[in-house]
DNA sequence: TCAACTAACACGTTTGAACGGC
DNA sequence: AGCCGTTCAAACGTGTTAGTTG
């Protein structure tokens, strides 16, 4: 089922536990009608490991955040196709608010705490890839892996910043670009996937998360043991553990008759390509929190109540299905300046200037800034851009 | 008093340099 | 000399926990 379409506004899932007065759910997508403006050659974008994240959002994604960076998990990996083979192109991500309420965990569940807290500054994670032609992107799936959250908002390291208690969800943009310098003049696509949205934390809150996130993560198998994860119990022997085993089974003839080796590190591989059995026995289990989508998250993108919203972030977005290939029923191209002849009103892409994250009802101002600036042609220099989200950050 | 946050901790995984064989 | 596979230690990433902060 695929339910792509056209608005205004970010697109993000419905979670059946948030309040019910749309105007605490600002950033809840728009259930507009699929609209048939089909533009060929477009892009596609899948995410990858979509049953890892429907697992966690079912029960409510939590990613912690702390002053050096936390990495995601599930982290963010998705594939492309469309794309011109030789085209250059820049992906990125950033992460923006999915409402503007904050949030505590009571309970055992999420209630809203009151309006949230200004935004952090807004940055920008770019594909250390980028720039790649068309045919590289589409060759693998590409993989954010080593993308970090923090809540320190004088972090230096050019993690993202986010606010502990709120609420985010990940957008993708990909732009037509030869340099990350110049992305502002690239046309580009944004796309996001409903399972994706999660809620920063500082610390776990829900033990479903946690258990989890032991699951399927290799770096909490230190944590495996056991229903409760005490000190005492991480206090063991190196002896059997799954790290001697497997420096001891890369020793053995078998082992290297089976050709299994230690997999070349590269930036491009998913890490977490099959669902384990436990995560299907964790949802068979009973972890349906009450706010999980019933039904498969690609089929459960709208709701009625999201057709109350006027939230104008300025931009368009595609909302991707994540179970399938995103089939754009629609898509928005961000022209270069100069505009390259293209089939489209100039005055309808000012319309749909890149958004600003930061661009609702309170944050107005900035974006009237950016589309300001759009309009008035490039940039003189990064620095006058750099105060944008969109290009404020690199990772290479 | 309580919720949120921070740093330290121990453990597992990843990375990459060094080494040896061909 | 160059390539390939193996080894291994350091760096990194993880969730937990106790203490701190507001």
């Amino acid at each position: 089922m695929i339910t792509a379409r056209c608005s205004n506004i970010p697109n993000v899932p419905v979670l059946t536990d948030f309040p019910a007065d749309p105007r605490l759910n600002p950033g809840m997508p728009l259930s507009s009608t699929v609209a048939n403006s089909y533009q060929q050659g477009c892009i596609r974008m899948t995410l990858e490991d979509s049953e890892l994240w429907k697992s966690f959002h079912t029960i409510g994604t939590e990613m912690i955040i702390t002053k050096h960076g936390r990495r995601m998990f599930p982290h963010c990996s998705i594939s492309l196709s469309g794309l011109q083979p030789f085209a250059n192109y820049v992906v990125m991500v950033d992460i923006v608010p999915a409402d503007n309420v904050k949030y505590k965990w009571k309970k055992e569940q999420w209630e809203v705490a009151g309006k949230s807290e200004p935004q952090p500054p807004c940055r920008t994670y770019i594909h250390p890839d980028s720039p790649a032609v068309g045919s590289h992107w589409m060759k693998q799936s590409l993989s954010f892996l080593k993308m970090k959250l923090t809540n320190n908002t004088l972090d230096q390291h050019g993690h993202i910043i986010l606010h502990s208690m709120h609420r985010y969800y990940p957008r993708f943009h990909v732009i037509q670009a030869d340099s990350p310098h110049t992305v502002c003049w690239g046309s580009f696509q944004t796309f996001s996937f409903p399972e994706t949205v999660f809620t920063a934390v500082t610390a776990y809150q829900n033990p479903k998360i946690t258990r989890l996130k032991i699951d399927h993560n290799p770096f909490a198998k230190g944590f495996r043991e056991g229903g409760t994860h005490s000190h005492s119990k991480r206090c063991r022997s190196n002896k059997g553990s799954p790290a001697k085993k497997y420096i001891e089974d890369r020793k053995s003839p078998s082992h290297r008759a089976a050709g299994l080796q230690r997999m070349p590190s590269t930036s491009q591989s998913a890490q977490v390509r099959k669902k384990p059995a436990s995560t299907q026995e964790s949802l068979k289990a009973g972890h349906l929190s009450p706010w999980a989508p019933e039904q498969d998250s690609s089929e459960s993108v709208h709701t009625e109540r999201l057709e109350q919203q006027e939230y104008d972030y300025g931009c368009e977005e595609q909302l991707v299905p994540a179970s399938t290939a995103y089939q754009p029923y629609r898509t928005v191209e961000y022209p270069r300046f100069p505009l390259p002849p293209r089939n489209r009103d100039p005055a309808e892409t000012l319309l749909h200037a890149p958004p600003h994250p930061l661009s609702t009802s309170e944050h107005g101002t900035q974006q009237q800034e950016y589309r300001y600036s759009n309009q008035q042609g490039p940039h003189s220099n990064p620095a006058d851009w750099s105060q944008y989200p969109l290009f404020s950050y690199s990772c290479w």
